[in-house]
DNA sequence: TGTTAGCAATCAAGTCTACCGAGTGCCAAG
DNA sequence: CTTGGCACTCGGTAGACTTGATTGCTAACA
């Protein structure tokens, strides 16, 4: 009983999933028997593909189809069966080469991390940000856009910039503004984001209490840091990926809700999953969906998240293979400097 | 010949293209017959239907079916026929109070007025972020990111920051770059963005060249700065418009394609169109498709632009009222600090 | 002259039937 | 335990027929 991975029956099973995954359609007997590695007659398969059936690992769609695998079968077929998602030597020169000549911002890099996943797999691909809150702040500045009016910029060593725009207490002085910010940095400099809990103090009571005032928006400008880096591309694979509108509606309609896909995603990694097939996430209007997932990393922490989206008939080796392969080298490229 | 809008023709011309733009069903005789403002019979507007049928106006499927309105059709309507595109008191309330509690930042106000529109019209939706080219610089900065990482912070008066990070040339050391950014501060402050042609002289040649690198960065970050503004939101209500998947896939691959979707919208704009309907713009992808288009301005000068993207047999009244709408109070909100 | 009732004609869509064929399950022989 | 043979199942396709919506035309009418 659930022998290895080289028993006949586990053969038949993936290549079932794989036949099915090429060519979506029900795959029978006959078709199995003919493949190259096959040495049994179709009656003998049809014995295991009954057994197989009875395992759960199958699905008949009707008396006269051929089995199509369910999501146990996926599962059983992502754990034990699947032969090595290494992507092979061209694509990792194309993950290398774009990065080799991609853009230095990193808002940008993610961006194009995540069309480059999305041409790579034929899936939908997100890319979370870094998330910000261990990362350390480097500066922080004050600047008059007018006289009632000042934006607060806060830049942190990932280079990532935030800021929030906010109506100044009296007239703007620029002088007081560069002081406060001034202290601001020397107070806020190296700690990590979410330590931002308390306004430097000042000597002087107005600046003092202007201090207090701003300190406001940065601890705001710092709280939104990780909503700004969702990048989802790839929406339009997920129309050719189903015949039903109403499918495709759902889960596009999942797909803009972007704090929900990060939460997803986020509870996968935590789980330690690297796959989450069909009804598996929980997420019910994904449920003809599979989710890919892999974490990427800077200096050795895990900050963020390569996630592809696609139908639970996906190519599993591929998109595994692509997205830990995109994984290692974003990590690196974000750990250099 | 193409009388007025009070003819009976155009009466009918109307009644179709509502009737169609509610049911989604090609309208017969009978049904118009029986419309209250209606007083002839349903050979009496079989007659002017046919005759409408050769002035291109309306479309028979086929023989035993109603009338489907013309690209023509449904442009004559949306230019003499249509009912007010005033979207009532409701609607207009529900825009002012959304723009009374509206986000402070930006690109949050215009990332949530994107789902205001998409929530009131049920169409997708976009709008462009305010051109940065006219915008007034109002701070320069650079800050050390490490020893060799520098990044270099434009400000403007729309309240936006760009920037981006180079690789310094030497020991980044702080007094320089504190130098170089007010010097730049002071040599760009007030100057439009499209201005920024030439570095600030330092009488210290070391400062001189590093000022003249630094001045890359800021030239690469405020071109940038028209790109990052694009919200799109609605992608999910395409895929409910239309029965074909791959319709849908067209639409939402154009969708993903930011640039190509704000060309799109500008040139319409720079014509003075506000609606474009089906093959009118150009974008084969999009040929089932009406685009409404409504500029915004800050301070009298149009900046930006607010876009609708949805079936040919969308509810032009409506999405031209509530872009207008929209477009109105974004200005007033815009134009307000 | 414009309007209308009546009516035959048209044609998509639904229903019914027959049939084909892919694929199975089972049995008996190897 | 494997396999060939065979009856069986059932979705899908094709054709014939029906239904119903809707038209265009004609002739009568105001």
């Amino acid at each position: 009983m659930n022998a290895g991975v080289d028993d006949r029956r586990s053969t038949i099973l993936r290549a079932v999933v794989e036949a099915y995954i090429d060519a979506a359609e029900p795959v029978g007997s006959a078709y199995l028997a003919a493949l190259p590695g096959m040495r049994v007659s179709p009656a003998t398969i049809r014995n295991e593909m009954s057994a197989l059936e009875g395992e759960g690992y199958l699905h008949q769609p009707h008396t006269s189809a051929g089995r199509v695998p369910t999501e146990k079968g996926y599962r059983r077929y992502v754990d034990e069966l699947m032969t090595s998602a290494d992507p092979g030597p061209d694509r990792a020169d194309q993950v290398q080469g774009f990065f080799a000549k991609a853009h230095q911002e990193i808002e940008e890099l993610l961006s194009s991390t995540t069309r480059l996943l999305t041409r790579m797999t034929d899936l939908a691909a997100v890319v979370t940000g870094p998330s910000a809150h261990r990362a350390r702040i480097v500066s922080v500045q004050l600047v008059a856009l007018s006289s009632r009016t000042v934006v607060v910029v806060v830049v942190d060593a990932n280079g990532s910039v935030e800021k929030r725009t906010i109506v100044w207490p009296g007239e703007a002085d620029s002088g007081q503004l560069a002081e406060i910010g001034n202290a601001m940095t020397a107070h806020f400099r190296d700690r990590e984001v979410r330590d931002v809990d308390s306004p430097p103090r000042f000597e002087d009571s107005e600046l003092d209490k202007l201090g207090a005032y701003a300190f406001v928006a940065v601890r705001e400008a710092v709280r939104d840091a990780d909503r700004d880096g969702v990048f989802i591309e790839g929406t339009s694979r997920i129309a050719a990926s189903f015949g039903a509108v109403e499918t495709v509606r759902d889960v596009i309609s999942i797909l803009e809700r972007h704090y929900l896909v990060v939460t997803l995603m986020r509870s996968l990694l935590s789980r330690g999953q690297g796959v989450a097939i069909g009804s598996e996430h929980g997420v019910s209007s994904l449920k003809e969906c599979a989710v890919v997932v892999a974490p990427y990393s800077v200096d050795g922490v895990e900050v963020g998240t390569i996630g592809l989206i696609g139908p639970t008939r996906m190519n599993y080796a591929s998109a595994i293979g692509v997205a830990n392969l995109v994984s290692e080298n974003l990590s690196r490229r974000l750990s250099e400097g």
